[in-house]
RNA sequence: CGCGGGGUAGAGCAACGGUAGCUCGUCAGGCUCAUAACCUGAAGAUUGACGGUUCGAUUCCGUCCCCCGCAACCA
């Protein structure tokens, strides 16, 4: 039996259409981040990511390298997984595919439920069948939306009107959850992080909301889950993604894995108050709105909290792309850098919730200043004193409140910064105090070691607060301290 | 009048009614325990523009200019 408090947190399942980039690895890193921090403060935590594998763009890629569907996105996923433990994820991380069987039937039953609950209520059906116009360029031979054109014509083929081809689909009632979601927007104010975000939210779902199409026509789109009971439909893949949240922990309990949850489901979403969601600024409106709409169709409780983070962008602003030349893959800083250097980065050096600039001069400045002449320099130079002139000694410290606080806000380049002040706080004492050089007179020996004894404790309460955000650095720390000996190599090497 | 965000030292950011702070970079000095690291100090900003409220505005209000996202059935 455990005492222990629940806590669950995700990701947003990366799509597997693109290769792993600098942004999903920052948000990878803060949902570990958060995770970490929870265990260390005696939470137990489930975190969940995984790979979103269905829909039009996938089906299309495939085609496009002459693979089936499923060979694409396995190869796809297996990227994805192969690059949690090179960013440091927490070991026990959940790795879910919308692909899995489990997670199929789970959004299957999902559908099912929302169906069941709209045939009764007064403002259903929640899901009915309706016309959907689609607008279909023949130039590209793709589907447009209004987003991607100029002037209701597609910019690649301006000279061609475009066709409208009539489709039926089945429709979600969004409409039907407008002031539900609007309270829920007031009385949470807490729920999306940061408050812009919330507004922002609020605003559009205060315009109006248009049901939307949750699934398409198999002969056109094969890839999605079948939608039950109409072979011809598969799902939308929003309709289907969204439901992993729950689908990770069981959701609707035993029959669906087969196996028995143990009441999984009740402990990770009922206890815990719901999941905690990262996700970028491009998902609000799945995330904060259509999902929880979808939830409470189903009967179930909203998420606890939809934490909104920016974009890494190139140089002054702009946007990466493989044509300018200014994408950064994440594995490249690993391998330069290593795992904690690139988390550092994310965490401290990237705003938690606007948009950041992230070039590779910037990374090095950050590195050889906090890590290299921060950190890794105070415990080379804390640990020689001590290894010199002091006994190993057992230390206890404990997580500072102002720390702990910033992280439940989500601000975690608040809790880094917190952690940076203690660092040059004891270069500081360090520098006023000179140990180095009361060591070499008797009459001031005695305090020397005293304050060699205090700046291993301070060291020790940095490695603590470093658990959650630099783990390997924290572990490295931690056994110098333990061993009191100097690191056997630097800890970040200059560059 | 579509929605939202932003314009603050060379760069990246903070503050948000009361002498404009931080990090990096630059310059000078100090220290030698340490990874040519560390510490101290200095230079550097009429806080996008113009009005208004106020004893006082970067901070509140109005107008304007510029930048970036989004504008739903593209993930």
């Amino acid at each position: 039996m455990s005492a222990k408090k629940p806590f669950y947190i995700t990701t947003t399942l990366p799509y597997v259409n693109a290769e792993p980039h600098i942004g999903h690895a920052m948000e990878f890193i803060r949902a570990d981040i958060i995770a970490r921090s929870k265990r260390l403060s005696g939470f137990d935590v489930f975190f969940n990511t995984g790979t979103d594998e269905h829909g039009v763009k996938v089906y299309q890629k495939a085609q496009q390298l002459n693979l089936a569907p499923q060979v694409y996105v396995d190869q796809a996923a297996a990227k994805f997984k192969e690059i949690l433990p090179v960013l440091g994820m927490s070991s026990d991380i959940n790795f879910i595919r919308t692909t899995d069987p489990h997670h199929i039937k789970s959004a299957q039953a999902f559908w099912q439920t929302v169906q069941k609950n709209g045939e009764k209520a007064k403002d259903g059906p929640y899901i009915y069948k309706k016309n959907y116009s689609v607008k279909y360029c023949v130039g590209c031979e793709l589907e447009k939306t209004d987003s991607e054109l100029v002037n209701g014509r597609c910019t690649l083929h301006p000279l061609q009107e475009l066709e409208i081809i009539q489709e039926e689909n089945y429709f979600f009632k969004f409409s039907a959850f407008q002031d539900t979601l609007l309270k829920l927007y007031v009385d949470r104010p807490d729920f999306v992080i940061p408050s812009t975000r919330l507004h922002e939210i609020h605003a559009f779902v205060e315009r109006g909301l248009q049901d939307f199409s949750i699934s398409r026509l198999a002969t056109k789109m094969p890839w999605g889950v079948p939608v039950p009971g109409d072979e011809t439909q598969v799902m939308y893949v929003w309709f289907d993604a969204l439901v992993d949240y729950i689908s990770a922990i069981g959701w609707p309990d035993d029959e669906v894995a087969g196996v028995s949850q143990n009441g999984a489901f009740k402990k990770w979403w009922t206890e815990t108050g719901g999941v905690v969601q990262y996700c970028g600024k491009d998902n609000l409106r799945q995330q904060s709105a259509m999902w929880q709409a979808m939830l409470m169709a189903a009967g179930l409780t909203p998420s606890k909290t939809i934490v909104i983070n920016g974009f890494v962008t190139g140089e002054g602003g702009v946007k990466m792309s493989k044509s300018l030349g200014n994408v950064v893959n994440p594995l490249d800083v690993v391998r330069e850098y290593g795992t904690d250097a690139l988390r550092y980065y994310v965490a401290r050096e990237i705003s938690p919730f606007e948009d950041s600039p992230f070039t590779l001069e910037k990374f090095k400045e950050a590195y050889n200043a906090n890590l290299a002449n921060g950190i890794g320099n105070l415990t080379s130079r804390i640990m020689k004193m001590a290894e010199a002139n002091i006994q190993p000694d057992s230390v206890n410290p404990i997580l500072a409140v102002e720390f702990i606080e910033a992280l439940d806000h989500y601000d975690i380049k608040t809790a880094c910064d917190f952690v940076w002040a203690k660092i040059t706080a004891l270069d500081v004492t360090i520098q006023k105090e000179e140990p180095f050089k009361k060591l070499k007179v008797e009459e001031t020996k005695g305090a020397a070691l005293k304050l060699i004894e205090e700046l291993v404790k301070g060291l020790a309460e940095v490695a603590l607060h470093l658990e959650a955000i630099l783990p390997e650095t924290a572990l490295k720390i931690q056994e110098c301290i333990k061993a009191n000996k100097v690191p056997v190599a630097p800890l970040f090497m200059r560059k």
